[in-house]
DNA sequence: CCCTTGTGGAACTTTTTTCGTCCCACTGGC
DNA sequence: GCCAGTGGGACGAAAAAAGTTCCACAAGGG
């Protein structure tokens, strides 16, 4: 298979770019129909026309459908849509980069998206769509009773978004307390929406971001909702965590100016629940909240960590480099910002 | 792997016009090398301006180089057409007609050239370095001593041409007496050629056409190198041999008109190895020669049958339905038309 | 030794295709 | 009943592809 893919490269390379840009396509159709050809067309960053004359070649295919509400992939075009991922990851070497990455980081498999996150909205959507997928067959895996935590963020929300399935045994919770500015891309959030995709029970956790130690240790030790919830945080077996960059992260959480210098100084780059680590992979500064840490995810079965953007590259190595990670899923444009650094 | 032929198929089709006429060019090229822009576009029908611009890419590509003597096929692009093949033909669906032709002719092995040998000089030439390849493996098989009979024909002489190999211990001897206007195609001289180039013995065979049978009768009792040769002859191992249509082959014999007149009434359409046969597979006429008989190839271990051709489908189907052969490679024009008799 | 033939390279024109742009009739939601 | 957004259509400009012709040169044959 790799063999026709370089043999073709050879002899007909004009095809390479002819087919991504049908995949990016049907890709963009696929998440935003029914959608027009005009807004297509910007968010695909292509002209109107050059747009059309190939959405009039996916219709003739049979691949796309038209309606007076827009255009929409027919059940041929999302099979073929499918199939051709794969297809695209090899056609542009992502086999190799994800191998690369395997076996540099030490991780155990390697998911790359074709495109750049920071450029194209819908690739985030189809890291939450891998990542729906591998979730979701981590859960069909005999195990009866599985214990899901996952972090906020708008990647873990794509996830969440294109799960669907029958997991009544499972129980979905928060990886840590807190943090987010918006409901729904807060990881309570998150776990609820997922929970109700999967059909499964979920915990909260209510403990609000930057409260003193002493209160944090006291609402621990004497409220035993919390309690009994942070025991469950901790007995996950499933962890899906995104990885942000240091300084939008520290933001985020209206962090101080004095603490953002000292994080800044300290070299932090990258952040995952809560903790903030430099690029050597070293966490330099702990949010103050009660769930998971970074240690405890040796102990957890499988930690996926989704993140992707060329913005990203940093941050995604610093936390992979500081934690331990089974399965990593980020696009193209991170990636081979990644390997640069390596 | 055909499932990804079928995936571009769908999302690239134009791809397949494309690689396929790059393919024919630099099929083409290999066998006329060296050779300038006009005469290879005369010879594949291509307007040269055309054809120029594909040559300027594969030369730029790195798989032609030019020179004051014409074009040439560099290793590269020798490399790649012998992958390239495969994969044409795959692409153009002959391995699916392949199989067919295996299961409803009872063939042990079908080859199909992409092409037309009728319109194509160069399909004959490929038909031939397919059958050298043949050839070469099944002689490479272990077994010391080869017998190899070969008859006459533009087809056989191609693959001769194309045989490379070291095999001292083999004989080559032609299939049958006689037969063959032209020198250079008759069988005798098919097999010294084919045996200078293996390296092998030969021995041939001097009866000539059209003697009654008396004569021949006596010839075979009493001259000894003539009897000796035709014992090896009857004991070969491997037979290669071509198929022609019935009439013209009589006219090239030169059969008398009553002679080609009953011929034509019995419904003789095949000729191989001096028999003539009708679309049914019965042998209608038997050319008054040594050797080889349609009733001895089922005792020979390898019978390998060479034609291609539009105009010879119906010849082809007639001598494999007269006669059993393992290996069969032929073309795409004449695979096609043999699938719509059947 | 010259002459013929075929070579690759280049230039120019014509044709075809692609692309940018605008308009139109229509539809579904508000 | 408006209005934003839809697909379809049309037309000219621009670009790419293809047809045509020429040139300098090199090789091989008489």
């Amino acid at each position: 298979m790799d063999n026709i893919i370089n043999l073709q490269k050879k002899i007909v390379p004009e095809l390479s770019d002819l087919l991504v840009e049908r995949y990016r396509i049907l890709r963009q159709v696929s998440h935003d129909a029914p959608i027009g050809r005009r807004a297509l067309a910007g968010e695909l960053g292509l002209s109107e026309r050059v747009l059309r004359a190939q959405v009039d070649f996916l219709k003739t295919s049979g691949l796309l459908s038209f309606s007076s509400l827009g255009m929409a992939v027919t059940d041929e075009g999302n099979d073929l849509l499918r199939d051709l991922s794969d297809y695209v990851r090899k056609l542009q070497d992502l086999s190799k980069l994800e191998k690369l990455l395997v076996e540099n980081l030490h991780i155990g498999r390697v998911v790359i998206i074709p495109g750049d996150c920071d450029k194209e909205e819908v690739v985030k959507k189809e890291i939450g769509r891998a990542a729906a997928r591998i979730l979701l067959q981590l859960l069909a895996d005999g195990k009866k009773q599985h214990v899901v935590a996952v972090s906020g963020g708008t990647t873990l929300a794509a996830m969440a978004e294109n799960v669907r399935g029958n997991e009544p045994n499972t129980i979905v919770v928060p990886a840590r307390g807190g943090l987010g500015d918006k409901v729904e891309n807060k990881a309570n959030t998150i776990a609820t929406v997922l929970a109700g995709r999967l059909k499964a029970k979920y915990r909260q956790l209510y403990v609000p971001d930057s409260v003193s130690g002493e209160i944090l240790n006291s609402i621990l030790a004497e409220d035993p909702g919390v309690k009994a919830v942070v025991e469950i945080i901790k007995s996950a077996d499933i962890l899906v965590h995104g990885m942000g960059q240091a300084k939008i992260m520290a933001e985020r959480r209206g962090l101080e100016n004095k603490a953002m210098a000292d994080l800044i100084a300290d070299g932090a780059v990258g952040e995952a629940i809560g903790q903030y680590c430099d690029i050597n992979g070293k966490v330099v500064y702990v949010t103050n909240n009660a769930g998971l840490m970074m240690n405890d995810l040796k102990r957890i079965n499988k930690v996926i960590g989704l993140a992707g953007g060329k913005s990203k590259a940093q941050a995604i190595l610093s936390v992979i480099r500081a934690s331990h990670q089974d399965i990593l899923v980020t696009d193209e444009a991170a990636a081979r910002d990644i390997v640069k650094m390596l």
